[in-house]
DNA sequence: GGAACTGACGTTTTT
DNA sequence: CGTCAGTTCC
């Protein structure tokens, strides 16, 4: 396994030499005659999956049913019957995470590192790798940078602001993700519907993502979505170029087919058919039929007007619906599994699984439907529902597990009684002898986690939140990497500009704007003006004396960069620049795991060989994961529960409006409707053995309490694989509902049942208008123990064992990992009550506070 | 250069 | 209602 926030190791050269022989044909076949290893205890789908090594292959591998199984031993197959060598397979994730996970499971397999997979990694860090071989033809330069979201929209602003556009009414991060969808469609600025051009900034939005990618040429520096989108215009402008890759590699292995967007898509089509020599047929467009499998339900929602495919002019088929047969494909496997796709609202396209035996004609479909996760009840539960989907290619799970405990449905009177019932729960299951890393909670939107955090907070129960902020988009992170950028390259002005007042230096907006305007009139990076204007008297001395300091510095790192190893280097310079000392001053919660974070940083490093080859990589491959194993709680959202299991899953929030979501609704209509659906059953395929939903009655949106309807998704689980039981967080909700048509759906229904006193407290409050927290004490506070583990939210430690028993008294100024500085206000065994500077008052235990 | 105020916004997120 | 970013004001 990765170490806590490790670096992956850097992705092997692609020109390492061979350095394991491929036995040749004969004897490979002799060796496959006797069942390999790697085959051994494939079932006869999977086995199937493996071994049909030629023409397009789909396999359609639902939740649970060894999908990266099969595509590690896939792929040990083709290497072991000598069908290709390492360097001639292609095979591309979505993740670095997926990636590692392919490659240690490949080595594990094959018994030794698999290095001479050069191949193998993500759309985007391939698309990268070809990229920079090829630069020149799409005017960048080998070394060109590869931008942040962040350097995106800090770009895109100046350049609205030259254009003089009001970037309140048109923000830039809008233009962003405009820009970002065209991308995701394998747009370039002259491809764009001149309608959608139109959309932005009165019509300049065409011209604008114009400039934007010139601006990005001149930069020497390339966004995410061009990683791919700039590969696909190398590809068909150079059919030559083109055609080599086709040559090298023998096999493509898609994973997780069914998150491909367009780009991705057409980038694959590229790739994947033969070369053919002396005809331009291979890198034409790729061949769509007219027929959009989601019209077929009739429904007239706007959104579904929309093209499944806006090709490009000159791009679309005129009559043929059907690849002409000359181009053979090759061998393409792509695994997947339509009710898994979870992100169209990005960009990606369900339609290219949905279609995928046309688009690559005479494909061999394959369905992987045999489960080895769940138990019966709940995966008849999660197909059950998913059957509501008109849009799926269809599959039928089935387990040959025991049926297991039903899937529970608890009805809760509001969010914070769901998150007691829970909390409760959790601590059963502990006591009971499940390992809290053994439990999750998976909920629709991120502002549900709140409510879990504080009551795990007052509970003592260890949780991390999974998630957030990715380690490269931290601010400390982007900060560092800008001044080694710098280093490196002069003339990036994105990321000079980032660090020129970074720590605060004196150096303000009028100084840089003089910059500015330097720079663009004598035609010269940004540093290079900075420099000019330092010999000049157009700056007071003291802005001119600290820009000169500020040159002299990085000309003297970019001297010992030379010299030095480039860790070190990078120790020098936060050291030297003032940034280390910035967050060692700063008294805000978060400062010593910015430090931590920059440390981290640093000793990253050491996996590169040099400071250019760890720039090139680190905004790819850079990402969390791992941590510290302590037990404890996994807190996330369905979406980044994706690829993972736990014995134990609770799903809170199934009403209507929060999930499906209504904005999903809303804005995509029936299609929005099914993707929401889908990820009903991404969260409940993620349990082995208990699945647990709720809803609750009430809960605040947007500051408000409003009543809410239960979730049409519970309505549409089968009845005989669930159960319907009493919150256990008090006054709860019966459950004399009944099954039938309408278990849920109407509030009366449902609203009936309830005759405790706390709901009829809480319809007090609520004709009042609203009621607070203190209003609903409903239930009994959870048992509450110390727990000793330390917590972390993404390998961050939150709360920390002190070790000591609870000797605070009161008025104690005491510090939180989470809530910062506060005051303790009440003592009640080791909980203690704090009013935090901030946060408010809270109820802690006590060992995860220290004396401030 | 930092505190205090104001206004907008309020799903999901990888690379 | 609460957060956060952006702006203003000292």
């Amino acid at each position: 396994m990765t170490e806590p926030n490790k670096l992956p190791r850097q992705e092997p050269r692609h020109d390492l030499p061979d350095h394991q022989p491929m036995a040749g044909g004969i004897a490979a076949r002799a060796r496959a005659a006797a069942t390999p290893p790697y085959l051994a205890g494939l079932n006869p789908e999977q086995r199937e999956a493996v071994e049909t090594l030629d023409g397009p292959v789909l396999v359609l591998a639902g939740a649970g049913t060894g999908k990266t199984r099969v595509l590690t031993s896939r792929i040990a197959h083709i290497l072991s019957t000598g069908r290709a060598r390492p360097q001639e397979i292609l095979s591309v994730t979505f993740t670095n995470k997926a990636a590692r996970e392919m490659k240690h499971r490949l080595g594990q397999m094959l018994g030794h590192a698999v290095e001479g997979m050069p191949w193998l990694g993500t759309f985007h860090s391939i698309g990268g790798r070809i990229l920079r071989v090829h630069a020149e033809l799409v005017q960048l330069k080998s070394n060109f940078t590869v931008l942040d979201v962040d350097d995106q929209i800090r770009l895109l602003k100046q350049l609205l602001q030259a254009d003089g556009i009001d970037d309140k009414r048109w923000p830039a991060r809008m233009l962003a993700g405009l820009i970002d969808g065209w991308k995701n469609r394998g747009l370039t600025p002259s491809q764009v519907p001149s309608g959608e051009a139109a959309v932005f900034g009165n019509g300049r939005g065409g011209k604008l993502y114009a400039a934007y990618q010139e601006r990005l040429k001149t930069l020497n520096a390339a966004d995410f979505g061009d990683l791919l989108l700039e590969n696909i215009r190398l590809f068909r402008e150079n059919p030559d170029v083109l055609r080599g890759y086709q040559n090298r590699f023998k096999f493509i292995l898609v994973d997780e087919y069914q998150d491909t967007n367009v780009a991705q898509y057409l980038w694959l089509r590229l790739l994947s058919q033969m070369s053919t020599r002396g005809n331009d047929a291979a890198v034409t467009s790729p061949h769509r039929g007219e027929v959009d499998m989601r019209s077929k339900s009739g429904e007239g929602t706007p959104t579904d007007e929309r093209s499944p495919y806006p090709l490009p002019d000159g791009e679309r088929e005129q009559a043929s619906p059907v690849a002409t047969p000359e181009i053979r494909q090759k061998n393409i496997c792509c695994v997947g599994d339509d009710d898994q796709s979870i992100y169209g609202w990005r960009g990606a396209e369900v339609d290219n699984i949905l279609r995928f035996d046309h688009d690559f004609p005479g494909a061999k479909v394959i369905r992987l439907e045999r489960n080895y996760r769940s138990t019966g009840h709940i995966l008849a539960a999660a197909s059950h529902l998913i059957a509501h989907n008109e849009s799926r290619l269809g599959k039928t799970l089935r387990t040959e597990d025991v049926e297991g405990e039903k899937v529970t449905v608890t009805g809760a009177w509001d969010s914070e009684e769901e998150a007691r019932a829970i909390g409760e729960e959790i601590e059963q299951l502990q006591r009971a002898g499940d390992k809290l890393n053994e439990v999750a909670i998976l909920v629709r939107a991120s502002f549900q986690m709140r409510e879990f955090e504080d009551r795990f907070v007052t509970l003592g129960l260890p949780y991390r939140v999974i998630g957030g902020p990715r380690f490269y988009e931290r601010a400390e992170i982007r900060d560092a990497l800008a001044y080694l950028r710098v280093i490196n390259s002069p003339a990036d002005d994105l990321a000079f500009e980032r660090i020129i007042n970074v720590p605060k230096r004196g150096i303000g907006d009028a100084t840089v704007q003089l910059l500015y305007d330097h720079a663009r009139k004598q035609r010269m990076s940004l540093a290079a003006a900075a420099r000019a204007i330092a010999d000049t008297d157009e700056l007071k001395p003291k802005p001119r004396g600290t820009l000169r300091g500020l040159m002299d510095s990085f000309d003297r790192w970019r001297v010992q960069s030379q010299a030095i190893p480039h860790t070190e280097l990078a120790e020098i310079v936060l050291d030297e620049s003032g940034y280390t000392e910035m967050w060692q001053k700063d008294r805000s919660a978060d400062a010593a795991g910015r430090l931590e974070n920059l440390k981290e940083l640093v000793r990253s490093m050491e996996e590169f060989e040099n400071l250019q080859g760890f720039l090139e990589h680190i905004a790819l491959v850079m990402d969390r994961d791992g941590g510290p194993e302590e037990d404890a709680v996994s807190l996330m959202t369905l979406h980044s529960a994706k690829g993972l299991e736990f014995n134990n899953v609770f799903l809170p929030g199934w009403e209507e409006g929060l999930f499906p979501h209504q904005r999903a609704l809303d804005e995509q209509g029936r299609a929005g409707l099914e993707e929401e659906r889908r990820l009903a059953h991404v969260g409940i395929t993620r349990a082995r053995r208990r699945a647990k939903l709720y809803f609750a009655t009430n809960r605040r949106i947007h500051g408000t309490w409003s009543t809410t309807v239960p979730s049409r998704f519970l309505d549409e689980l089968p009845a005989d694989n669930v159960e319907i039981t009493e919150s256990k967080g008090g006054s709860g909700w019966g459950g004399s509902g009944g099954y039938g048509a309408s278990r849920f759906d109407n509030l009366e229904a449902f609203g009936s049942s309830y005759s405790t006193p706390g709901w009829q407290r809480a319809q007090a409050n609520r004709s009042r208008g609203g009621f607070n927290e203190a209003g609903t004490p409903y239930g009994t506070d959870g048992g509450s123990r110390a727990r000793r583990a330390p917590l972390t939210i993404e390998g961050e430690l939150i709360a920390k064992s002190t070790g000591t028993t609870s000797d605070y008294s009161l008025g104690d100024r005491v510090f939180h990992q989470k809530f910062g500085y506060g005051r303790v206000v009440r003592i009640d065994g080791n909980k203690l009550s704090i009013a935090f500077d901030k946060a408010g008052e809270k109820k802690v235990v006590d060992s995860f506070v220290q004396r401030a």
